[in-house]
DNA sequence: TGTTTAATTAATCAATTGATTAAATCATTC
DNA sequence: GAATGATTTAATCAATTGATTAATTAAACA
């Protein structure tokens, strides 16, 4: 058994499945250990703590989401629409095939605010990115192609119609009584109405 | 000390306090007695357990915000638009004077989505007033004044759009480096922006 | 006033949990 | 193959926590 395969990968696994399901407060080294059939001194002998571990796996999670629209919004070939568009077909694919990540991070999100927001001021050239959005957002403005709108409200709205939909996915179907399935074929027509709806909102369309 | 103002009572805004800052799990019969000033025993005396007390704050809040949507829903006199534009309204300032609320309601959602839904489901005449929604939209769409789109999706539209940014708000504000004052200006405009982007989206406008 | 009921307190229980430790086992190197 | 260091295990610690209990005090009532 012993040294079969990675030790340490085992664990990461393992805390990635229980903490995502669980959150942080639910989850306990006993579960994780369980979950990879280790000893529970080894989750300790690997990663100091259970705050270590649950980061680990937390920051994991959040690069994923951040690098995505990271790499839509610095694509100097897309135009403010193909990036809306871009954005939203992502993320809710993202989200459709990942239905535990929203939870997880959202649990996070409200658990611990000022740490995630603190971690993306650093570690990241989110800042830069967003200046930048916020630029080209100025020049369509110039342009004449968009009407006026701050990047942070475009980008608050964006993800706030592909985020809390996922989020809000098990209490709604227990709510109006509508299967998941049903749901799930209303979040993929979501992917193209929701840059619609947005595009719409802000386009302004030559005469 | 004794019996100068109703124990319960204090216990209930005791509890209400701190479930609402820390969550469920985070939460201790301990904290709640010594925010009511009184001995950890009476809290099981009056509320046999930490879960009873938590729903009994929980369903409070909750009913607070399902009541406000029905209130406005069931209103025969608004149109559509009119409608839209009043839950917007109501629910940004709801939560602009409630900033814990969107945190703690949305807590439990991840926690326990499927006993909300549930609950909704069978003590709310919520189903009803779906319905009527739905049917209000389907006439003013054979009108041609709106796109078709479903109750559902429109619903999560507004309410996505609506508490989404004040649930991320602690952790936006620190990401971009944006005081809380500022953002909350932002929020302040949103509600007449929400209500406009949507109704944009899919009013149908007369030549 | 005396008695019964309700409210309150301090102390404690039992279970859970993150963390540690000391001993055992395996792998590597000389 | 002995020695050294890394890995693993079982046992345990100390702290926390929801819940209970038995004793005490106040209130209500006769």
């Amino acid at each position: 058994m012993r040294q079969d395969r990675n030790t340490e990968q085992a664990i990461i696994e393992a805390a990635r499945k229980i903490f995502q399901e669980k959150g942080f407060k639910e989850t306990t080294m006993r579960d994780i250990a369980a979950e990879a059939n280790i000893n529970m001194a080894m989750v300790h002998y690997y990663f100091r703590s259970k705050e270590n571990l649950f980061f680990l796996v937390l920051n994991e999670a959040f690069s994923l989401l951040v690098e995505k629209i990271i790499t839509i919004l610095t694509n100097d070939e897309l135009d403010i629409f193909e990036k809306i568009r871009a954005i939203v077909r992502e993320y809710i694919t993202f989200f459709t095939e990942k239905p535990y990540l929203p939870q997880f991070l959202m649990g996070e999100v409200i658990r611990n605010p000022e740490r995630i927001g603190k971690q993306m001021l650093k570690n990241m050239s989110f800042l830069n990115v967003f200046r930048t959005f916020s630029d080209q957002l100025e020049k369509e403005y110039e342009k004449g192609t968009i009407q006026h709108i701050s990047a942070l409200s475009l980008l608050l709205n964006i993800i706030s119609l592909c985020v809390f939909p996922a989020i809000v996915k098990p209490m709604v179907c227990g709510a109006i009584n509508c299967d998941t399935a049903l749901f799930d074929l209303l979040i993929e027509d979501r992917k193209t109405e929701v840059a619609d709806l947005i595009i719409k909102a802000i386009q302004i369309k030559k005469i």
